[in-house]
DNA sequence: CAGGATCCCATCTGATACTG
DNA sequence: CAGTATCAGATGGGATCCTG
């Protein structure tokens, strides 16, 4: 018996390329992690260990900082249910979603300039 | 003898008030600095102690780093004027000026959702 | 399953002093 | 003036282990 499937489809655990150059991106949404937390939870809400697929290597530790430090900035709600097994669902607010027009204008950027910035690294380091 | 003029106005020193909560922002360009040269540099070239004006605070070693990296990564370029006293001046390339647009979204969402973060924060930090 | 508790390290930032 | 050198502190992120 599977367990009931969440509202939304799974999540792909390649979402974020770890050899995809954003990490050289100029500019970061909050911490290291929120902005790609903000991603994971754009098409409906996550549990905790779903959330933390795609994000490859964080330890529950440092996702629990990131999704509280969210939550206090109420850009995500927590909803834990009481049961055994625990249960925790994360969801963005309109708060948190609105983030990502943000998202999108720094990816608008990404295509259009973070080529030029890694040729101008490139040739700087050469020297 | 008053020194020639810069070919731009002058910075206000005050341009970045410490008060601000814009350091709440749930974003950053670059390091921790960078945006703010970014705006220093946004109508002309300035000299080094110029920029370091307005970042109130902010020590030779740190603003050396920041406009390096931002050197390194084509953002700006830098020009050394063989003199006594040394002069160097800063200018933003077509890619950082391209940084400006992203700012300005960062400010479109401040001015629309920061309110609110703040809000949700203090209500957070009430419990 | 969803975390809390500890420990550790790298990086970032700043303070201070000095120099071509 | 425009840095460089050195040192100290804070902070963030991660490794590991443990638990309701």
């Amino acid at each position: 018996m599977t367990p009931p499937p969440s509202v939304t489809p799974a999540l792909d655990p390649e979402m974020f390329d770890p050899m995809c150059p954003s990490s050289a991106l100029p500019f970061q949404i909050g911490d290291k992690w929120t902005g790609m937390v903000v991603l994971c939870l754009e098409h409906g809400r996550r549990r905790f260990t779903e959330i933390r697929g795609p994000l490859r290597g964080i330890t529950p530790k440092v996702l629990t900082q990131t999704l509280r430090a969210m939550e206090r900035d109420g850009l995500v709600v927590r909803t834990a249910y009481p049961e055994h097994p625990p249960r925790v669902e994360y969801e963005l607010t309109p708060l948190g979603r609105s983030l990502l027009t943000l998202i999108d204008a720094a990816r608008t950027w990404s295509r259009s300039h973070l080529a030029e910035l890694l040729r101008a690294r490139q040739a700087y380091d050469a020297n």
